[in-house]
DNA sequence: TAAAAAATAATAGTTTTACTATCTTTTGTA
DNA sequence: TACAAAAGATAGTAAAACTATTATTTTTTA
């Protein structure tokens, strides 16, 4: 199942000449992948590249105008592949709530069995996106970059989940803003897990991380989307809130939810 | 009202000498800010500081390591100053709901008339924070810099949020994750706001931007805060989603929260 | 098939940044 | 006032980012 291959077109915008057209290309962006997960982004020099790959540091200025272009193509790879997924695994499901929960599934990468293209590591790539994305949109030329069209990706891929959230609940308010946190939640409670254990409440134990993110990722997503307006309608919202409490001790009293240790 | 001084004290580890103490330190702390804020990190250097401030570029060194650690100073003094002003602005609170809300509002930055220090203008460093700050933990040395204790102020500060989150609803499983969440997307949405709209749906009209981000806090941590418990009790939950969506949509049925279009 | 044209790659630079070794000046104190 | 210690200035080096130019290969066409 999902064994199907995945034809990942990126933006002209993003790369002087398609490096997926050429072997030297191919090379660039496969040892891309592996050096800055490797060594980080920083470090990571079209020098050093140059010498592993075995070519002159000019050749990939022919296929990249800097260091930056080509984090963003690989980004929007990234973008690509998850867009690609998500069509995938949700094509034949008709519950939008379902559907959902396959979304959430694969943002936060629990079903990524899916080698689609030979010379892109995917899990690398899923790395550098969790440990060094933001940079890519963080940062002054920003306004510059999306006039190129270098988001674009990004944004039907977050359009796309809005579009969905508004299926399962027509009257949500903020489909975008939740769509792009959804992203960035789940980026941030795997690295925060990894890296930052106090900023987060999912544990880095045993092989249980993606599960437990998206776990999180349900808990928030459907919590907020089904969420009533505050301070419009007070007695209502006391009422509910009564209720919930409730449901929600019941529903946890004997839980591992309730691990937490302040 | 909250004219009171405050006295923001960075962690140690976070320069070789204190910038504080002396006319130099402070202008370089002072310049930095207003240079990041105006060229941006990348292209912030220490010889085009030292030339500003009419100082030599070793001289800095003196003072920081490297502009790694000069911008991790600049965060943490971020989060002390939001500490403080979210013990400055509760302390008197005795209801645990409102002063969630008024953090959230501390977050949003929509309370920030207090110019504590004279040389740092927090406004600009505030929007250095919203633009680049995800910068300064997303990086390979990150688990060197957490050992050193770089980030101390930003768990503290997540903590406290958190504590207070749990004083809420002293249920909630996810504390941490949604204190970090909540500080991530204030700044998400204000940045997205302004860079990439399509991301967000918050508007950069008018001078209501951080009142709306703090609207759309409001409504995801509340959400989140009494949301029930998925697929334990699918009885109460159909019943409870039934009730939200009529008050949801007599609520919003005149609102301008329906201005989605996507 | 062979010469010309076009595309691609390699060589050898320049500029800028990050950082350091060393020297000079200032300041505090006995 | 003399001296030590701290602070600051001078003058570098190494590496990264990028580019102009030359060399090679491939393609086209007579």
């Amino acid at each position: 199942m999902n064994n199907l291959v995945i034809n990942i077109k990126v933006h002209e915008s993003l790369y002087l000449k398609d490096p997926q057209t050429t072997d030297l290309g191919k090379r660039i962006i496969e040892h891309s992948v592996l050096m800055i997960d490797k060594i980080g982004l920083e470090c990571f020099t079209f020098g050093k590249l140059s010498k592993v790959i075995n070519a002159a540091e000019p050749s990939i200025y022919r296929y990249f105008e800097n260091k930056h272009q080509l984090f963003v193509y690989l980004l929007n790879w990234y973008w690509e592949w998850m867009a690609a997924r998500i069509e995938l695994n949700t094509m034949n499901i008709t519950s939008a709530a379902a559907r959902l929960k396959i979304v959430l599934n694969v943002i936060a990468d629990a079903a990524k069995k899916n080698s689609s293209i030979e010379f892109v590591d995917e899990e690398a790539l899923h790395r550098i996106v969790v440990t060094e994305g933001a940079k890519g949109y963080h940062h002054k030329m920003v306004d510059a970059d999306n006039k190129e069209g270098f988001f674009l990706a990004c944004k039907r891929l977050c359009e796309k989940i809005a579009d969905l959230l508004i299926e399962v609940n027509p009257n949500f308010p903020y489909p975008r803003s939740l769509a792009s946190s959804l992203l960035e939640t789940a980026n941030s409670n795997l690295y925060f897990a990894k890296h930052l254990p106090r900023l987060t409440d999912v544990k880095n134990e045993g092989n249980m991380l993606t599960q437990r993110v998206k776990d999180l990722l349900e808990y928030f997503c459907f919590g907020i989307l089904y969420a009533y307006d505050f301070g419009k309608d007070e007695q209502l919202n006391h009422q509910l809130i009564a209720t919930k409490k409730v449901s929600y001790a019941n529903a946890h009293s004997s839980d591992n939810a309730m691990e937490h240790t302040l």
